[in-house]
DNA sequence: CAGCCAATTGACCGGTCGGCCAGTTAGCGC
DNA sequence: GCGCTAACTGGCCGACCGGTCAATTGGCTG
């Protein structure tokens, strides 16, 4: 499987400017990245990005799918992997979730742009995770776990908002007089969640 | 007061092109914005952009600028008529705060793309905000109104970035199986909050 | 070894970007 | 009314954008 005596390798091209790509398409946003930029990080000729993704669009596409598809299925594993419902194991779901975007932080930037850009064809796949999530929740709420008169999907909708927030705007609220680490933050986030969300006896 | 018989009216020209310009930064982004699309939506020459504001850069800093500093009075506004604290203050700051941001989305989407920059030069303004809020939270801790084990700063971060992500990313979950209006949203995020934050008896 | 296809190159394209400048003119102070 | 300042215009600029194309070449197939 040694590729690298070869000196045309068009898979391994097109790797390394999908990487590239995703670096500086969440460093920038799609516009303000040019291509020329893009194929000196890349070291590949611009003509190259055009024989094989056609244009800066699909480029942009490509490099939205391959994310989108990376976050689905780790997000898709830990649902699968979650067993029986109950609270503690919400709590640790919000933990899973919260820890899986600070070791992302390109997915979650890739998706503020997503969002910013009105661009919603990645909620498909989304929609699956939440779905499930939801029904996760409804099941616990049957069964006394989880309070009864909270919609579901808001349940979903609360954490991951306020865990997407908190790293899409670090740079903004860190300054914060008085705020905390990730982990003080996410501690407090739970207190207030797990609370909120607990039946009252 | 009746400019309009005046052929040049600087500040009125200023006004125009600021008005258009934060409307066209708050669609697409800075660097997606041509200066030559912003002119014919203000109605003026191009040169006349530079002849007021000098470059792209600093127009995009001015209408930033006009537009938190707004932001800053209307929340400044609010919390100062703000009265003792207590539970239900809090709970009216909150429906206060998501109300004020799904009237004003440009704010939202303005604030989204500076994050996404890294520009933190509002957080500035904004610290002062949250300081006062988070004081707020303090004495209302010390009077037993709300849960004492609670950093305050994050009790104010909890919610700025739920209402906050829940209009930045709208397009997105909203979506998703089962999500509800703002409303609907709102008050379920009210229940988990106010629940949150309440003092166990 | 021949032949073909696709990976790859570099030169090149029209368009338009942000910005500049010389010239014109309206409005205001004197 | 006169003259100065600044608002405003149109034309222009070099740079560089994303994209195309003809030509070259490496690697696989038969």
């Amino acid at each position: 499987m040694n590729r690298k005596i070869q000196t045309r390798d068009p898979e391994l091209t097109r790797a390394r400017i999908l990487e590239a790509a995703e670096a500086l398409f969440v460093e920038q946003g799609f516009s303000a990245v040019k291509l020329s930029e893009l194929a000196r990080a890349a070291e590949v000729t611009k003509s190259l990005i055009h024989h094989h993704f056609g244009s800066k669009e699909q480029l942009w596409e490509a490099v939205k799918d391959r994310a989108f598809e990376r976050y689905f299925t780790a997000q898709m594993a830990m649902l699968e992997e979650a067993g029986e419902p109950d609270a503690a194991l919400l709590r640790s779901s919000v933990e899973a979730y919260f820890h899986f975007l600070r070791e992302n932080p390109g997915v979650v930037r890739l998706f503020a742009w997503t969002h910013l850009e009105g661009d919603n064809h990645c909620s498909e796949l989304d929609s699956q995770l939440v779905g499930a999530g939801a029904e996760w929740v409804r099941q616990a709420q049957l069964r006394g776990l989880l309070r009864a008169d909270i919609n579901p999907t808001h349940v979903i909708a609360v954490f991951v908002m306020s865990c997407t927030q908190w790293f899409e705007a670090k740079c903004h609220h860190q300054h914060w007089p008085g705020m905390g680490s990730d982990e003080a933050f996410l501690e407090d986030f739970l207190k207030i969640f797990m609370e909120g969300v607990t039946p009252r006896e």
